[in-house]
DNA sequence: TGTACATCAGTGAACGCGCGTTCACTGATGTAC
DNA sequence: TGTACATCAGTGAACGCGCGTTCACTGATGTAC
């Protein structure tokens, strides 16, 4: 066992994320800084630079996390949705994460992304396929599955976003729950009539 | 005209909120700093302080007027909208603004809203009536005409916030305004649907 | 098994920065008489 | 019309802060012989 001594962490890349995590999850505030991180995490300002080439990659790590995590509770809401009723579970499931990690869910979104980091970009891709396979499943026969999975998405999202922002009524997780059941009925109980529209908007 | 001298500016209010709003649209970052905006119009550091008591409500005001010019902004792209078409183009025109101010658009919605304004509550208030207004315009039998409103605004916020990080595809206009059109037609090509799927939800 | 040494993962002092905010001040304005 | 004075709207020096990042360093680890 290395790490019973204090010099050598033993694994300090992974307790700076963790830092980095308990930090967001206490202050909603989302300013995350290399050096509350450090300091969380019992070592000196600059012992992450050992891990991390600059703060932005930190945060980077962080975000990539948090889309694995969101990925991870979007498939236990339900492993295999199919019909509208399953979707919404789904749908419910993401507004939640966003509810219940605020400042977390604003440094996967609000903080500019940089291209460079491969893990994040991935992590992202993730997310977005998975959204569009449950389209497709759930809807086989739907002309546009795309553009129906980023209606379902970019809905989704506003909703986590405003009740993020207090713009609409977050007092309960059932009220929540249930604006977004409707929405999402609402938009997929017509789920043809989307590519239909797509076309005539072309015209 | 007693602003032709240096020393009395004759308006700083306003020049701070013009300053504000420059460096807002100068620099998509939107870290907005008291310091910042003095240096912008041309002042003293402490200078704002005659006429805001702190950043935050300096950041207030500018959202203030932000929510105004958005406000302005809808109706401009349709008056008095009352069919799905029309409601798609304000739509368009949400989305379109938020691309356009990427970063007042942020002041507006990430940062942490302080119910002291009453400023700033009061136009947020203009545009959720605006929202409710046009939904009941454009679909009178509508049972529950607030879910409905609550999830247009949702749907279109979505696409303005994943445009504004990255996440989708907004190489042209033309590209956004057709998914916004058609994520928006396929909402409302069943409006009557919203209320029956809410109450089914419920149970 | 023991020693020499390269490598690795931390330390801690220091840099320069921009920030929000305070304070005592001073120059300009406008009003009362 | 002219003067005295209150008020108003700025100045500028200073405070303490936390930040990202650099640098030369040192203690711990592990490998080669």
């Amino acid at each position: 066992m290395s790490q019973s001594g204090t010099y050598h962490h033993g694994d300090l890349r992974a307790a700076c994320l963790r830092a980095a995590r308990e930090l967001l999850e206490e202050d909603g505030s989302a300013g995350l800084s290399l050096r509350a991180v450090a300091r969380r995490a019992g070592v000196s300002p600059t012992a992450p630079y050992r891990h991390y080439a600059d703060r932005e990659s930190l945060v980077s790590a962080v975000a990539a996390e948090g889309y694995r995590e969101l990925a991870a509770h979007l498939t236990a809401a339900h492993p295999a949705p199919s019909t509208p009723d399953d979707l919404a579970a789904v749908a419910v499931a993401y507004v939640q994460f966003a509810i219940e990690h605020p400042a977390l869910f604003r440094a996967m979104f609000a903080e500019p992304c940089d291209p460079t980091s491969a893990e994040r970009v991935a992590a992202t891709a993730v997310i977005t396929e998975y959204v569009q396979g449950i389209v497709r499943d759930a809807f086989p026969g739907a002309d546009d599955a795309d553009a129906l999975a980023t209606t379902v998405w970019a809905l989704v999202h506003g909703l986590a976003f405003l009740h993020l922002d207090g713009k609409l009524d977050s007092s309960t997780p059932e009220v929540v729950a249930d604006q977004v059941r409707a929405s999402v009925h609402a938009l997929f109980s017509v789920a043809p009539a989307l590519s239909q529209a797509a076309a005539s908007a072309e015209q």
